[in-house]
DNA sequence: ACACATGTTGGAACTACGTTCCATACTTCT
DNA sequence: AGAAGTATGGAACGTAGTTCCAACATGTGT
């Protein structure tokens, strides 16, 4: 179908017109459009229309609507890692994933698309990079999975719940504004339904989101950092996964069911 | 236009027939459905059918296909946080998340809705019981709400990309297979691209989705554990919001940009 | 009992979108 | 120049969410 990086010819595809169609092309004019009006707004038609083109010519580059969006995330994502770069692993984490965030906060269609497709381009990306901080920051290998990826699901959990401006019409049937910043004070049958979130209820209106994200950070930072100082009785050979060092700092009960 | 918990009405909706169509039906029937056939089986008129009736009607007692999905994940959460209880709070919040994983792995949907809606009422129960068990577990009050957050956040993060049974698709375009179990075992041009993916390949593909799953949620408890350790130097009375006590485990660099 | 008001039902119709199809045009190789 | 293969773009298809509306049931007031 469409020319890729792993086409076996040894041919190399020729330069066309210069208004000539590509990928890079259409990726980067979808993430105007996503950029613009979100991920609704985002159709083959509009992308066409702006292209000036038609629909059908845009699936001799990209493969279907998917494709488009995960490379679109990836993109974006891969511009955010650029940036984000420092000396100390710590810092380091701490910057990247403050960028994420706020390349997040601010154009809201990523968050939707990075938990819409899951280990799409962008997070491995950034799920590589957090890991590569993660080994500059002595954490011993068998546990260096475990903890990036306890960063990367969290960052992504963030990501998920973080569109708020669209989407939270259809969970209002129930609920008609809930936290709606100052509507409905969680009053009603909600204090029976949520006692915790009623009772911190002035934290969840005043809290300030990217405070709270960093507050996450640190709290998986610091269990990483007791990884790290728990090396001791787990052994230097070869990879050992099924019982994972962390598992010694809290005896876990048996929890199936 | 529909009849719900908050008409203004002293009036009673009568029982009709009885095979008269509720919410509550309506949202059993779309669980059954979403079950079965994963989240693309469910559309109006599969519903309908199998309630045998028509589309429009169930328009009647449910606002949107948004809020048919939020109901029906209430609904499943409220199944599984129903079930799992204990005395120790620790334990609670294992079983709690363990409890949560596996309906998430089993029913796949599950874990999409989670992440499609932000704040719907079933993040907002787990949220809350996590909160609950999260103040018992002795976290000084300024910080339950952040260690509650990082805890749901994570698992919310994991639930998102744990339907990878279908969507991934759609992101093989440029890496065919990827890490898919056994077939190419990331090597080529992705050696370049993910060095600590590479590295950890072995890992990557041994490794066993749970025991991952309970090694983050290890990580953030030991997190929140300090948490707990450190609350000397916090004012115990009102509401202290903007310095969260976690960050004074860690000084914290700028990391804005 | 009988009309009226109100809510319910169910099927058709509307709309929007992803995707496919195909005739046309273009570019390069021989 | 002719052949071969690709790119283009507009029409057309299928599906799904949603809306519309006429027929119907239910309860109320007389």
């Amino acid at each position: 179908m469409c020319q890729d990086d792993l086409v076996s010819d040894v041919w190399q595809r020729p330069e066309r017109r210069s208004d000539a169609l590509t990928k890079a092309r259409i990726v980067e004019a979808a993430i105007t459009i996503l950029n613009a009006g979100g991920a609704d707004a985002l159709t083959f038609r509009a992308l066409a229309a702006d292209l000036s083109t038609g629909a059908g010519a845009l699936y001799h580059h990209v493969a279907n609507k998917g494709e488009l969006l995960s490379a679109a995330a990836a993109e974006m994502m891969a511009e955010v890692l650029a940036d984000a770069g420092s000396t100390d692993p710590a810092t380091s984490i701490r910057a990247l994933t403050a960028g994420v965030f706020d390349e997040i906060t601010a154009h809201p269609w990523l968050g939707s698309q990075l938990v819409a497709a899951p280990w799409q381009p962008a997070v491995l990306q950034l799920f590589d990079r957090i890991g590569s901080e993660v080994t500059a920051l002595g954490v011993p290998e068998a546990a260096q999975f475990d903890a990036a990826s306890a960063l990367v699901h969290y960052i992504l959990g963030v990501a998920s719940q973080y569109d708020a401006s669209q989407h939270l019409d259809q969970a209002d049937a129930d609920r008609p504004g809930f936290i709606a910043s100052s509507t409905s004070p969680l009053v009603g049958p909600d204090s029976e339904r949520y006692p915790f979130l009623v009772r911190i209820e002035q934290q969840l209106v005043e809290h300030d989101d990217r405070q709270q994200f960093y507050a996450g950070i640190e709290i998986i930072l610091t269990g990483i950092a007791a990884l790290r100082d728990t090396e001791r009785d787990s052994a230097v050979g070869g990879v050992q996964r099924q019982e994972h060092p962390c598992e010694q700092l809290h005896a876990r009960t048996d929890n199936r069911h």
